[in-house]
DNA sequence: TTAAGTGCAAATAGTTTGCGGGAAG
DNA sequence: CTTCCCGCAAACTATTTGCACTTAA
């Protein structure tokens, strides 16, 4: 675990609003001027790859996120803002008898709610 | 609706595998070869706006499918394949009395299953 | 005839990677 | 020590755009 690594997960852990790469570079370059942008997208992957945050992928972008727990997201379709939904949805059962699952091994589910975030519902 | 946009549609409709740009390109190409890939993505995203096909993304690329009713998908971890899941499945309300709801406006909810495919499933 | 669309090539955005030097354990 | 990690810069992938020319309506 490096000053690095750790600053990164600190920093993302600070907010919810869901950043990528770029948002993280600008946040730990306050601390650490010298850091460079393939560290940062490094430590992510890695960050996620060991379970203590999340990678999610929304209009075409990698984003990160500090909450591991089962949750789901809302994404504004004018400004692009990511938020966490901030209650449980439990997501629907498949028919364990069907064929099409049997096939397959479903390892997770993720509810995407697009629409109009309260800012841009506001202004429309 | 010139020849190219024709053809474009054409050969999306007749595939279920929700192709990337570029594989579009690739196809269309086999017909007429001095299509450029600008006017692949130019209009992907014309017949995507205009209600004829659904844009999706999946793992940072932009996939293309032809149905444009309410259904879900599937994405293999293992190879990327991405398939439409063939029966429907009910959407989870939210509360209609919560106020994060009446906050803001839901347009679309889409449900996404991560897993292996059948054919990864058997080969791990 | 003219507004919309095309091919081409260059530009942009996001992400990944090879390398030589540096820090962690 | 020695392995893992860093900073840097170049490379790469996906996508967008400006421009001069062409085509559909």
């Amino acid at each position: 675990m490096t000053q690095q690594r750790q600053l990164i997960l600190e920093q993302l852990q600070k907010r919810s609003d869901h950043p990528g790469a770029d948002e993280v570079y600008d946040k730990v370059r306050e601390f650490l001027p010298k850091i460079s942008l393939g560290t940062v997208y490094r430590n992510l992957e890695l960050l996620s790859e060991a379970g203590y945050i999340q990678k999610l992928f929304f209009k075409g972008q990698k984003r990160f996120d500090p909450r591991t727990d089962q949750h789901h997201h809302f994404c504004c379709t004018n400004c692009g803002k990511v938020e966490d939904i901030p209650f449980p949805i439990d997501t629907p059962d498949i028919d364990s008898g069907s064929d099409w699952l049997k096939q397959r091994e479903i390892q997770e589910v993720h509810l995407h709610y697009l629409g109009l975030c309260p800012d841009c519902k506001q202004s429309q």
